[in-house]
DNA sequence: GTCTATAGGTGGATAGAC
DNA sequence: GTCTATCCACCTATAGAC
């Protein structure tokens, strides 16, 4: 009863990863982002590096075990994104605005939410990497459920369901707003879609 | 100025496949809809088939021909589905209660909207299937838009942006809800999510 | 750590017999 | 229309020299 309930979430240690690791991942991330798991290969990488594919199998022996730690620390940065958050603002609709401005971000580099591109692939992937991708999305449910759930109760936000459901329907628009503004090559359909994610709660106001 | 103005939208005509051919779509489109078009290969629709690789050739002489079949006809049978919609009430809410409902049926059956799927693999796609893909897309949402304005204008919705923005986080909600709830296996995440959807102009009724 | 070389498998696609 | 047989490109992965 005594341990401190202050920072709970983190469970996500970022892992110490080599420069040459960290290059690779860097390239294959992007790769993954915009191509998904199935449409890259170890060829591809290496061309970009300019290695050679055997190199590559050093520092990530198999295809599953180089998925893996793309989406660990996916998911350790998206973490510590929304630490910085917290840490920046108390106020609600800010921390909430910075959210979805994390989300368009990614689409401004013209890729897609790593996550949200391994869940259309889902049922092609290693069991272990469909383990990480929800808890990926449940980490993102609880984050925003708090928020949403402090928001409301100081009267800035308005719904109608239940926080963790109002959650659910946020994550679940932006991810569909990718998606769909991906065959337009269009960030802006996403923005204004985003926006309007904001209005829903009533937090669009400047 | 004489051309009637009514179903002007069908532009979309039902190609006739022979009974071979549609059983390889049947299978093809199970396939995509559930692996994605890169996760699928013709030895894949073969052996759930009974028959070689080199048959199929014989009906669709390319993956890509294949895929824009399957799009073709997923388009078309849409299509049909939203006509059969207008057909069967006027009453904007209801329509828009069987529109969500054709998503979720999708999802009953294990899948996601085949466009949505493809959505997530866009930038791997042929071209013509990139084109195929909006026209999807923007059929979805001029159908949509069309019974927003008309439930709005009889005082059955509410919504502060226009109706084909309203009509864009609409669709691009219930692609998102079906790619989260992918993760999860877990249909009854999308119902919910769609149920809100709904909520969101004021349709849900009852 | 990175290389060359190669294994063993699967991808889409074609030729030609039946 | 469906088959057998085959092609070549590409995939992930490994062995072993440097």
């Amino acid at each position: 009863m005594k341990r401190s309930l202050k920072n709970r979430r983190r469970r996500t240690r970022a892992p110490a990863f080599s420069d040459a690791a960290t290059a690779i991942l860097d390239v294959a991330e992007r790769l993954a982002q915009t191509r998904g798991y199935n449409g890259f290969s170890y060829a591809d990488i290496a061309a970009r590096l300019g290695v050679t594919k055997a190199s590559l199998h050093y520092h990530f022996p198999s295809k599953e075990e180089l998925g893996r730690a793309l989406i660990e620390r996916y998911e350790a940065a998206f973490a510590a994104a929304l630490d910085a958050i917290d840490q920046a603002t108390g106020e609600p609709r800010q921390r909430l605005r910075r959210y979805v401005a994390l989300y368009d971000g990614v689409m401004r580099n013209e890729r897609m939410c790593l996550c949200g591109m391994l869940a259309a692939e889902h049922s092609t992937l290693p069991r272990a990497m469909q383990g990480e991708l929800q808890r990926f999305f449940d980490m993102n449910e609880r984050w925003l459920a708090h928020l949403l759930q402090e928001g409301r109760r100081s009267g800035l936000f308005s719904f109608r369901e239940s926080a963790s459901g109002r959650a659910r329907i946020i994550l679940s628009a932006l991810e569909g707003a990718m998606l769909v503004a991906r065959s337009y090559s269009d960030p802006r359909r996403f923005r204004v879609a985003a926006g309007h994610v904001l209005d829903g709660v009533g937090a669009r106001g400047r």
